[in-house]
DNA sequence: ATGGTTGGGGTCCAA
């Protein structure tokens, strides 16, 4: 099972490039966060003729927007709110009774600090609201799957530069202790960092505003898949495509994949 | 210290 998560920043826009992957990377469940369309606006034919007969989304106009895409029957497809209306989140179960959560948390705007930027307020009672969602709802020995754009890159090794982005939304102490505070709600496991140590340099995001991403090469790795330990055995594969952030209108964000054994 | 780019919807907001 090949499960990948993407922020891809308009689902229409890009809806050729997230059929490529699909195809190229053989999918089975795709996670999609910034889908900037409302529900009756999603190409969900395009998926269904692709052979991804299964398609759970929550959108809205302009902004936001999540959706499970999938060539294995969905159920139980829920949506929460956390703090606000937006469409940040999608939650279902697979087959074998894993459940997938997909969130895109805010982004925060630029001022990390709460008193005057109602946009980090936001971001970090959501995180917060999620941390309570997972102890009240969840608990470590079921199998669940987090993935999504947390914008937070926690580890110093998950920005180009620890000190220049200190003060810098996404990489602040206070943003870090929220998403490590969620991180321990039910001892969420960090796939990536199971597979590259946490002294090596690991993006997911380069900005659109560098000339040149490679060279400049300053990235963070703000897409995350968690997992419970019940599923921590099943893990066979880990995989960020950063060469996506290549070609012909990219988004900013690169799919991150992981595969279980059934 | 500043500005750099992109997408959606509509002449600006969010990232």
């Amino acid at each position: 099972m090949r499960i990948a998560t993407y922020n891809i920043n308009s689902v229409r826009l890009r809806i050729e490039r997230v059929l490529d992957l699909l195809k190229n990377s053989n999918i089975d469940v795709l996670c999609l966060q910034e889908t900037k369309a409302e529900n009756s606006k999603f190409p969900e034919s395009r998926f269904i003729d692709n052979g991804y007969e299964y398609c759970a989304f929550n959108g809205e106009k302009s902004y936001n927007g999540v959706a499970i895409i999938s060539r294995v029957p969905l159920t139980n497809i829920n949506i929460q709110e956390f703090v606000n209306t937006h469409a940040r989140h999608i939650s279902t179960d697979l087959p074998d009774g894993t459940s997938i959560h997909n969130f895109y948390i805010p982004a925060g705007g630029d001022e990390p600090d709460r008193d005057i930027n109602p946009k980090f307020a936001h971001k970090l009672d959501y995180v917060d609201s999620m941390t309570e969602y997972f102890k009240s709802n969840h608990d470590e020995n079921s199998k669940l799957i987090i993935v999504g754009d947390f914008n937070i890159a926690p580890y110093e090794h998950d920005v180009w530069s620890h000190k220049q982005l200190l003060k810098v939304v996404s990489h602040t102490p206070i943003e870090v202790e929220k998403l490590n505070s969620l991180k321990e709600s039910i001892n969420w496991i960090d796939v990536a960092r199971e597979y590259i140590p946490e002294s090596e340099k690991l993006y997911s995001w380069w900005s659109y505003r560098n000339k040149d991403w490679r060279k400049s090469n300053r990235g963070r790795r703000l897409d995350h898949i968690w997992v419970t330990n019940p599923l921590k055995p099943k893990l066979s594969k880990f995989e960020i495509l950063s060469d996506l952030r290549n070609g012909e209108k990219p988004s900013d964000h690169v799919p991150v994949i992981i595969e279980l054994q059934e």
